[in-house]
DNA sequence: TCTGGGGTCCTAGGACCC
DNA sequence: TCTGGGGTCCTAGGACCC
């Protein structure tokens, strides 16, 4: 049924991969000898500071009916003694590396979708590893024995019917999903579980009458197109099983955008706090603009405010910099120029419009103070990463009751990207 | 039940230019 | 003079993913 042509391409899935990593973490340490991935539990946020949500549950607690999201007050509700822990992302980080360095033993185009999510090109790998059956078995049992945790792995000829094959079944499955399967595997399911298809799309599709992916496919493609514009192609495409997005060897340097930001844990209505706050958030993000080589063109800040409501104000610069004050500079600026003065959640700074250090353009508009500043932050940097974060605290933080690098969810750098294939 | 933090891409409207 | 079309840039917001 394949043709010679065909790609082979692997969507790589760990299960549950907060909970498991920590299941695996805090038995290989022996903090405990209960495994959590056998009792109701979940990875989660803390309520106190107002970021309760479930984050990643056990399959017991699926069981519950407990869901990715919700808040750990409504999980409680429907399992009382649900084991909750907090998030260590510097381990989860550590353990997708560990993936990825098994996973390149296999194929040279190895793309990291997400921190637990893999894509594998194994088009013509078959002369050394085998069968792609063969070698999905082998890389799913090699994850188990060496690191300890389990992967779902879906098999088809591009990434979209992999991701999709890879939810088939859990945990711990192989599935593949060719063309000719799609019939039977893929159409009969619901329309949400498509890739692209969200909580604004699938009620809007529900509502033209389509429910199922394979009424999706059979379905009007002016009809599409007139409701959705462009993307009605992408979702007729999709639920066709239509995909020639390229395997992309992820490098770092294909970042778009460095954001920050935090939920914090009292309504914000002083100008001072906020301003600490996005010091802090415009401290970190630009040192990792830093270690990453770029410097930003356009900067962003957004607030979410107690009602949930969402503002972004950003400004495009006419120079580049990497500067933390003048970046901060930048960030206060339009933080006056947005905020109301009602009662703030949440505080985002995020930079783009990047261009690497090396080719940034001289420009007359370069504010002076732009160099040495950079210098200083570049020995901060340094002294940071050699005797660590706490080493160097801006004079403003000392007893100020702030963080003086707040977020900082990632050491290592890694591409989240994911709404696109 | 009042919802984290990290991303990407698309679109619409206004400003501005020729 | 009261009126055109086309292009690009900037900004805010929405949608999606994990």
């Amino acid at each position: 049924m394949l043709i010679k042509t065909d790609k082979i391409i692997f969507l790589i899935d760990v299960n549950s991969a907060y909970l498991s990593w920590e299941a695996v973490y805090r038995l290989s340490t022996g903090q405990t000898t209960v495994d959590l991935r056998d009792i109701p539990s979940a990875v989660g946020g803390d309520p106190e500071k107002r970021r309760g949500i479930i984050l990643a549950k056990s399959y017991p607690a699926k069981d519950y009916g407990i869901k990715t999201g919700e808040t750990l007050y409504a999980a409680f509700q429907k399992c009382p003694n649900l084991k909750v822990v907090k998030p260590s992302y510097g381990l989860y980080s550590q353990c997708s590396d560990a993936m990825v360095e098994i996973l390149r033993e296999y194929s040279p185009s190895v793309q990291r979708f997400s921190v637990d999510e893999c894509f594998l090109d194994y088009t013509s790998m078959d002369k050394h590893f085998g069968s792609y059956m063969e070698a999905a078995k082998e890389i799913q049992s090699r994850i188990q024995n060496e690191l300890g945790f389990t992967v779902n792995i879906g098999i088809s000829t591009n990434k979209l019917l992999a991701k999709v094959a890879s939810d088939l079944k859990k945990p711990n499955a192989i599935s593949t999903l060719f063309h000719h399967e799609m019939p039977e595997k893929m159409w009969p399911l619901s329309v949400d579980t498509l890739f692209g298809v969200g909580r604004a799309t699938a009620p809007k599709l529900n509502r033209m009458g389509i429910y199922t992916i394979g009424e999706l496919a059979n379905a009007d493609l002016d009809y599409l197109v007139y409701t959705f514009k462009s993307y009605g192609h992408v979702l007729h495409n999709y639920a066709n099983g239509i995909d020639h997005a390229e395997v992309r060897e992820s490098n770092y340097t294909e970042v778009k955008g460095i954001g920050n930001s935090t939920t914090i844990s009292y309504d914000v209505t002083e100008h001072s706090d906020a301003h600490m706050i996005l010091f802090s958030l415009t401290e970190k993000a630009s040192m990792r603009l830093r270690a990453a080589g770029f410097m930003t063109s356009l900067v962003s800040v957004s607030i979410r405010r107690s009602d949930l409501t969402r503002h972004s104000h950003q400004k495009k610069l006419y120079f580049y910099t990497d500067s933390t004050l003048e970046i901060y500079r930048v960030i206060k600026f339009l933080f006056e120029e947005a905020w109301d003065g009602s009662p703030i959640r949440h505080l985002g700074v995020r930079l783009t419009g990047f261009i690497a250090h090396e080719h940034a353009p001289y420009s007359l508009f370069d504010p002076k103070s732009n160099q040495k500043h950079s210098h200083l932050d570049h020995v901060i940097d340094e002294l940071r990463s050699r005797y660590g974060n706490q080493s160097i605290v801006r004079g403003s933080f000392l007893h100020s009751g702030f963080r003086p690098l707040t977020g900082g969810v990632i050491e290592e750098d890694y591409p989240m990207m994911a709404s696109t294939l």
